[in-house]
DNA sequence: CGCATTCGTTGCGCCAGGACAAAGACCCTC
DNA sequence: GAGGGTCTTTGTCCTGGCGCAACGAATGCG
């Protein structure tokens, strides 16, 4: 197996108090994996026994209710952790993480965690503030799902995923993985057809361009004004 | 001012790693305050230097929109932190605590958060998975607002509150705190009429009884089934 | 290259629940 | 105990967006 890319999990700032020495100790319990499109990380329920680090690629994390039905609960991007349930006090995972585009995660046994953090208290302060940061998010979309309609919703999770996915490409950002109206619709807590509907309008507008699990966004500033004014 | 009750202090998740001397040394530096019914512990956007934690009484967190509409992030139950923003890098407070009930309160600077953690490594850790159960709590409301229909999410609300606030009472469980339609409409994400309407065909099934600010259940287990089930 | 599968688009009807409105019910204050 | 403020109930209307359905387009597979 390939060795990990140092740099890249050095300049996370999960990791940032880290000593050289003390991150190759981490990095030496690590196990690597790749996982293909469409491929799940784990599966939901299943018992949390590793936690994770994307290296390369995204995830989307989904549950599924008891009813069937299936949303998605964020989107891991590289250098994010994920499946940290145990340290929470889980015994199982919540979600299913599964591969939106070819990715490589690292692993370590749970285990490993604790014992880190007993010698790096810094480790414990970050991880906390890493959680803290999906919290704030979680309440962003919160607040976003009670006040606001589902067009506007769409606006901010489409520059939402700008932000944290999008290359720039000729005539615009491309969203830098596979993306159905499907995924919009389960990021967003609405269906597939309204999805399309609100993406063909705006194509018609020249805001987005559309495709087979492709976006590209034309007119970010469009989008904004969308997302946040009352403004048509 | 009065004293702290050391030992409801002592019995919290979060401090249950400390050893006595550290918790009086952690309760010397703390100050405590009473906050009134309607009052405000702080306000969203102000500078966020102390944390807090709920000694007695009921919070209701709120954040308003750009737009002005208003949703309750979270009830703040005794025992509970909150106002930890400074512990996840923001620099001002994203809500506003508004007393349910007469309360009482104890904060600390911020700066002492700091000082505290770096000689108790244990207290990170119990943060952390204090923020990571907010975390989830957080993502199971999503999950509801995104795939369940208004009254499923009522009945959803109300239990949570009968479990995190629920008193016996003669013929039922009483929310121990004042709460109006309009609280439970912007915990919803609906509006209160459509609260109003649904509570109101509760109490004619006998499940609740209503009331001024006030609400009493009557029938746990007829909630359950229709927070679960396709039921009628 | 043809077939199957998955994904996207679009039209139409319908209804949950929001907007608006107005009238009780309760509480507090003076 | 009268009056004003807040909270609640209930009625009516209206619409955003969901369900259903059918079709079209792209991709992958044998």
């Amino acid at each position: 197996m390939a060795d990990i890319d140092r740099s890249l999990v050095r300049a996370l700032p999960l990791f940032n108090k880290l000593s050289d020495a003390e991150l190759d100790r981490l990095l030496a319990s690590a196990t690597m994996r790749r996982v293909g499109m469409g491929e799940a990380v784990f599966e939901q329920g299943q018992k949390a026994d590793r936690f994770f680090l994307l290296l390369h690629g995204r995830l989307k994390v989904t549950q599924v209710t008891a009813d069937g039905q299936q949303i998605i609960v964020r989107m891991v991007h590289p250098g994010d952790i994920f499946g940290f349930a145990k340290a929470l006090q889980r015994d199982d995972y919540p979600g299913t993480p599964t591969a939106s585009a070819e990715s490589v995660v690292i692993c370590w046994p749970t285990e490993v965690w604790g014992l880190f953090v007993e010698q790096n208290p810094h480790l414990a302060v970050n991880a906390m503030q890493t959680i803290g940061q999906r919290l704030q998010e979680a309440h962003t979309r919160i607040r976003e799902m009670a006040t606001e309609e589902v067009e506007r919703r769409v606006a901010h999770a489409v520059l939402r995923l700008v932000e944290q996915a999008g290359k720039t490409e000729g005539t615009g950002i491309r969203i830098d993985f596979q993306i159905s109206r499907q995924d919009i619709a389960e990021m967003t807590g609405t269906t597939l057809h309204t999805v399309s509907r609100i993406l063909s309008a705006w194509e018609a507008k020249g805001l987005v361009e559309g495709g087979r699990q492709k976006l590209l966004v034309r007119d970010t500033a469009g989008l904004q004004i969308l997302a946040e004014g009352q403004a048509d």
